[in-house]
DNA sequence: GTCATCATGTAAGCCGTTACATGATTGC
DNA sequence: GCAATCATGTAACGGCTTACATGATGAC
């Protein structure tokens, strides 16, 4: 019986992940989802608010208002230059800071329960090919035992898949398109699959990679 | 002028072009689904019935009871090949002694207005890949001049990709994965774009479409 | 007569979209 | 003071998912 724990969305991975890197808020959040790799993620506002609401609401991440103050000297109208600096005010636990009328940024920070669910979200195994693209660009969150076990549990489905498209006996499949397509899938299995290994083979001596998920992390909340 | 039409949903792309080839009912229909090239839709009948309520309602498909009554007087204006043998119950292992489903199989057939739907709908230049899949294997259903601008459409849209991902300053990508991703990402597109030439090219002498196109195995591994 | 499979649906709820509404900051 | 951009939301709407409910057929 392990915990249910809510569907996964491919918008919750790839707000939690790149929280991972920097303190955002919604406006910036939304251009580097877009310009995330693998055609990335155009969620509108209307969407993304809400979405981060409910992360707010479940614990994942913490918002501070910032109300009208401290602004960085630089303009900095670049293209995915991420100045945030901006998250110094913080250092008590939620103050509500809810003055209607004076609406500030409001910056998002992932939570130590948000690290958790990032992890839970990164080991997921549907089999979704946009969103395993988005496990790949986060990898680095994971331990390098961990990472291997997302990647080659992905090998296996990709493999399934080639299988099944293998065993396919051609039943009337005489329409050159649907011939061709199928062709052209099975080779893009096979290089995924070459890809997936390319990877898992610069992974085995890896035992100290990156920055990893380290739930023991305090001073958060 | 934008379409008045609605939003494109992959589900239903995925219903008129099955239904080209053959006059299905859901349950059927829901395992091709299943069957369709490139990791196929896998929906619930909590999704397929009342998509074909809607399908029904808009006039694309018209439905017949299979209960022994109502003998359909086809509308069938005939402005297609109309290759099916309608209404036959297929017979499978077991020899169908009698007519099968006293309340009712609903057999869906496409009518006119759902050819134009989707015409409409494999021409539409979503960027999508999950949905341009499906518009090649329901290729055959177009007509060679408007197919080759529905692969020269999808051609352009990769190539932006690629534009984009090329010309990314590479800032601080120190991260091995998402630089790995980002090669991934690029080769993946290099290839579909070839792949789309190849297609392009077997389809401009295609006047009657079924001998050229002869795919090559490149380099399988 | 009962079980597995075939077959069609409905209901509650979440999630995402578009469109709309508001406010704050910067440059001219 | 005005426009463009930055920034955050709400509301209406619809689709998809899970879970539930119903019923028929054929095999044993």
């Amino acid at each position: 019986m392990s915990r249910p724990s809510k569907p996964a969305s491919v918008m919750e991975l790839a707000i939690l992940g790149l929280l991972m890197d920097d303190d955002l808020h919604g406006y910036e959040l939304k251009k580097r989802l877009a310009e995330l790799p693998g055609a990335g993620i155009n969620v509108s506002f209307g969407s993304l608010y809400p979405a981060l609401a409910r992360l707010e609401r479940a614990g994942s991440v913490s918002a501070v208002r910032q109300s009208g103050a401290v602004s960085p000297a630089s303009p900095m109208t670049g293209a995915l230059s991420g100045e945030l600096a901006a998250f110094r005010s913080r250092g008590r636990t939620t103050e509500p800071t809810r003055e209607r009328g004076r609406r500030g940024k409001k910056v998002y920070r992932i939570t130590v329960p948000g690290r958790v669910r990032l992890t839970e979200l990164l080991l997921d195994d549907t089999d979704d090919d946009r969103a395993f693209n988005l496990r790949v660009a986060f990898a680095s969150h994971l331990e390098p035992e961990q990472r291997r076990t997302m990647l080659s549990t992905r090998r296996e489905q990709l493999a399934e898949r080639l299988r099944e498209l293998s065993a396919r006996p051609t039943p009337s499949k005489s329409d050159p398109f649907l011939l061709s397509l199928e062709e052209h899938d099975m080779a893009s299995l096979n290089r995924d699959i070459t890809w997936l290994d390319a990877l898992l083979d610069s992974t085995i001596d890896d035992n100290e990679q990156g920055d990893v998920l380290n739930p023991t992390t305090t001073g958060g909340t």
